[in-house]
DNA sequence: CGCCCAATTGACTTAAATCAACAACGGTGG
DNA sequence: CCACCGTTGTTGATTTAAGTCAATTGGGCG
C-alpha cells in the first residue's frame, strides 16, 4: 500500500523493517477521490496527514482575482500534507488533479513515531524539507527562467520524481494534466504554455500529447532547462 | 544571545524554561561576519546549523547566466540553515546581506534535542515548515502578483517578521538592502524595482529611503499587496 | 450525436526588460 | 579635507517576452 512512499524514502536513506512496519501501522482509511477535489482547505484545523498512493495532486494558493498558483505537484508516494503535523493548519489548499487514491495518517500516530523512532522522524522531517527545496527550485524558475526553460524544467523534474517511484517507462511517463494546470504551475497563461509545448516539440526535446510525456532528447532537454537534480537529494546508494 | 530566536518561537508556541536552556546550551561560537559573505555554499556537507543573531541574510540560487534569485530573506532570530540538519547539504547558498552576527549549532546538539525534547523538536521542525510556507507565498508573488503588489507584499512581510523580534519601531524599520537586492528577491530588475518604489511612495503607501522603510498607510498597503499574514502562523496567544 | 472543455493559432496589447545617460552617495587615500 | 572612483539610484527611450482577445479545431464522453 505505502510501497511508493517507501520507494521515495529509500531513494534518500535506508528504512529498517521496524521503521517500515511503524509507517504501515499508522496508515488508516484508504479512499479514492475524483479529480478536482479539495482534499484540504487552507486554514482548516487538521488532525491527520494525507499520503498520496496513486494519482496526482497539488498545493495551490490563489489571489483575489481568482488566478491560482500551483506551488507544488505531488505524485504517488508523496505525503501531501505532512507539513500539517507541525503547522496544525495549512496556508494553502491541497487539490487532486486526477482521480487519486489516498490514505490518512493520524497525527497521533506520527507523534508516536517521533517518540519511538528518531531516525524515521528525521526522515519525515527530511521529506518536508525536500518540499521546501522543490519550492526554491520553482522560485528560481518563476523568477529567473524563461518560459521555455521553465516548462522544460518541469518535465525534467517530473521525469525524475516519477522515475523514483517506478512511474516512468523508459523516456516516457503518464501526465494527466491539462495545459491550464501546467500554466498554473509555471506562472504563465495556458496560451503561452501551448506555444512553449509546440517549441519543445519542434526542437525535438519533449513531446506532451494525449496525457503522455515523451522525452526525445534528455541531455538537450536538461541543458535547455538548466536542470540539475541535486535539489531532489538523491545521492543515497543503498548498501 | 538567542533572545530573538526565542521571541520568534514564542510568537508561535510556548517554550518551557527547560527547552530554552536546551537551546541555549547547544549554541557555540558567536562570530561576526561582513556583508556579502557566503555563510554556506550549495552542496557543502554540513555538521552545524547557523542561527542568525543580528543582521540580514538570504538563501539564493542562481542560473548559468549569473542572475540570482533570492528565495528567502532572513532576519535576526532565524535559523538560516536548520534545513541542513536533515538535508546534510544545501541546494542553495546562504549569504549575508549586511554585517551579521551568527552562532553555530552543531547537528550533534540538535540530535540530542530530538532525543530528549519531542515538543521542542516539533517546534524546530515547525520552523523549517514555516520557511516552506514563506516560500509558497513568494511563489504566489512571483507567479501571479504584479510587480507593484509583489514589492508591497515584501514590505508587509518584513514589517511583520521584524516586528515579531522587536525590530520594528512603530510603522518604521531598518532595511539595509539595495534595490538590486530587492530585485533579486522579487524576480524583477533593479530598474523596475526603482519605478515601483517611486509609485509606492507617490501613492503614499510606503517609503524606502536611506535604509529605512516607513509605512505610510498600513491598511492600504496590505490591500495593494493582498497581504494576509496567515502564512506566517502567528495565532499563538501565550497564557 | 452533440456538447463542453481543452488545445491551437493569429493579431494585437502591455508589463517589464533593456539600454543608456547621468546624478547621488559613500568610502578611501592623497 | 576633499578629490576621486565605484556602486547605487534615477529617469527616459525603446524593445521584447508574455499576456490578452478572439476565432477555430479537436477530443472525450454522456
Amino acid at each position: 500500500m505505502i510501497e511508493r512512499h517507501l520507494m521515495k524514502l529509500r531513494a534518500r536513506d535506508s528504512v529498517s523493517p521496524q521503521e517500515e512496519e511503524a509507517l504501515r501501522s499508522v496508515a488508516r482509511d484508504v479512499r479514492t477521490v475524483d479529480a478536482d477535489v479539495k482534499l484540504v482547505r487552507a486554514g482548516d484545523e487538521l488532525t491527520v496527514s494525507t499520503l498520496l498512493l496513486d494519482g496526482m495532486a497539488c498545493r495551490q494558493k490563489d489571489v483575489r482575482s481568482g488566478e491560482r498558483q500551483i506551488t507544488e505537484l505531488h505524485v504517488a508516494g508523496d505525503f501531501v500534507d505532512l507539513h500539517s503535523f507541525t503547522l496544525k493548519r495549512l496556508d494553502h489548499d491541497i487539490v487532486s488533479l486526477t482521480p487519486c487514491q489516498v490514505v490518512a495518517v493520524p497525527h497521533a500516530g506520527l507523534r508516536r513515531i517521533t517518540q519511538e523512532f528518531p531516525h524515521l522522524t528525521r526522515l519525515l522531517w527530511f521529506s518536508t524539507n525536500l518540499d521546501a527545496s522543490i519550492h526554491r527550485e520553482w522560485m528560481l524558475s518563476l523568477g529567473r527562467r524563461s518560459a521555455l526553460a521553465r516548462t522544460a524544467h518541469l518535465f525534467c523534474e517530473l521525469y525524475v520524481r516519477l522515475g523514483i517511484v517506478g512511474l516512468a517507462q523508459g523516456l516516457r511517463y503518464d501526465l494527466r494534466l491539462t495545459q491550464i494546470d501546467l500554466a498554473e504551475c509555471l506562472g504563465l497563461t495556458s496560451v503561452h504554455v501551448n506555444r512553449m509545448l509546440r517549441e519543445l516539440r519542434e526542437r525535438r526535446l519533449v513531446e506532451f500529447r494525449q496525457s503522455t510525456v515523451t522525452i526525445l532528447d534528455w541531455d538537450a532537454l536538461q541543458r535547455v532547462a538548466e536542470f540539475d537534480p541535486a535539489y531532489l537529494y538523491l545521492e543515497h546508494r543503498p548498501q
